[in-house]
DNA sequence: CTCTTTTTGTACCATATCGCAAACAATCCT
DNA sequence: AGGATTGTTTGCGATATGGTACAAAAAGAG
């Protein structure tokens, strides 16, 4: 009890063999791919090639391993989207690349394309789980909000008549049917066009 | 043999007890909620009085029967939505009352709202399920067309610089981002601007 | 009335799933 | 070195799930 815990001093046991964090990304994908309800725990441990025990103990059940994941990518996406809305330059051209970039995303996949790991699988979950609901409602607030502010900072450069508040809801919107769309396998082309279609919306044609 | 099959004649044996018709309707309604993976035939044998037998005889397995959910619901949105797009008078009012009427039905729901069942349900299910992705597919196509028709017959409805086929684009968007906003809870009043934000910017802000 | 045909209800099976317990291994503290 | 502490491995068990076999029931055909 006298030697307070060193901030970087091992803990106490046997050392983990596994990066929790890594784990988390690996477990993220398979849920990524098949969603929550029909992912299984042994499906997780084949991807992180752990045991299940090892699973408990680092992040609990199935369910606190999927609201861990659905956090992260939430925290990620927004931190994201919050360094590219600082951008120099139009804001066509920050549009255009934040949608750009987001089709990029959408697109991989090692069995389909799986579009946006919070539309694509919080979505189903959300009805009839709280948590889940909740990540993603944060998520979604956090989106129109980040479009808000850029956008009300800078409102001459949206199309004439386009009020911020507007503007960022349909930003996040374009966020929504790129991730559904991605989901049901459209082509990248078709994908940027739908991006590239906002933005004209957003700011004005031309350009 | 020599009596074919009278067209109002009753079919051979003992006669169903149920309407599939409204078995199927109660059946999509427990996938609406639960999502595909999260429902088990023991859910909507309960949701709909009948034994798995029954269901299996009139449908086939719980897959085909989520397909045939989903066909019926892509028939069904599509039909109302060329409905809707008839209506005379201007195109702000026309695309007003089909938002606030897909938030009036993507606020329902037993136990939390839940949007709409195609992206609520399929887009999870798209990633490994090839026909829900075919299903969920066809019925973006669809609703890109129809507006893309409406909007291209009337062009001189649009805000200036809008072109039809990203219009129609963004229209498509604005029921899907309802659809994920309506899943997260949000309030009326949140998705009724979501979606007259949605048509200021299509048709142009002011009346 | 008897036979055929179709649906219904009960029971069943094989399997998969989640979660955990108990023994083993690796590391730290004294 | 020996005990304490934490992670890993194996294996188990209770349960739920999708799907089906089989007998009883309800209708028409002859």
């Amino acid at each position: 009890m006298v030697q307070k815990e060193a901030g970087a001093g091992r803990p106490r046991g046997r050392p983990r063999s596994f990066d929790p964090d890594e784990a988390l990304d690996r477990a993220r994908a398979v849920f990524w791919n098949l969603g929550y309800a029909a992912t299984s725990l042994d499906d997780i441990a084949a991807a992180t090639g752990l045991n299940r025990p090892s699973l408990y103990a680092a992040f609990g059940d199935k369910h606190a391993l999927y609201i861990a994941a659905l956090k992260r990518s939430g925290r990620e996406a927004a931190g994201a989207l919050a360094q590219a809305l600082k951008a120099p330059g139009p804001l066509r051209a920050t549009l255009r690349a934040i949608f750009d970039f987001a089709v990029d995303v959408y697109r991989r996949g090692e069995i389909g394309q799986r579009g946006c790991f919070l539309v694509g699988t919080a979505v189903t979950q959300a009805v009839d789980d709280p948590e889940a609901r909740e990540v993603l409602a944060g998520y979604i607030a956090e989106t129109d909000g980040l479009f808000h502010a850029r956008f009300e900072a800078d409102p001459g450069q949206l199309a004439p008549g386009v009020a911020p508040a507007g503007a960022a809801a349909m930003a996040s919107a374009t966020f929504h049917t790129l991730a559904v769309r991605a989901r049901t396998g459209a082509d990248e082309a078709e994908l940027k066009a739908v991006g590239a279609a906002a933005v004209d919306m957003i700011c004005g044609a031309g350009g």
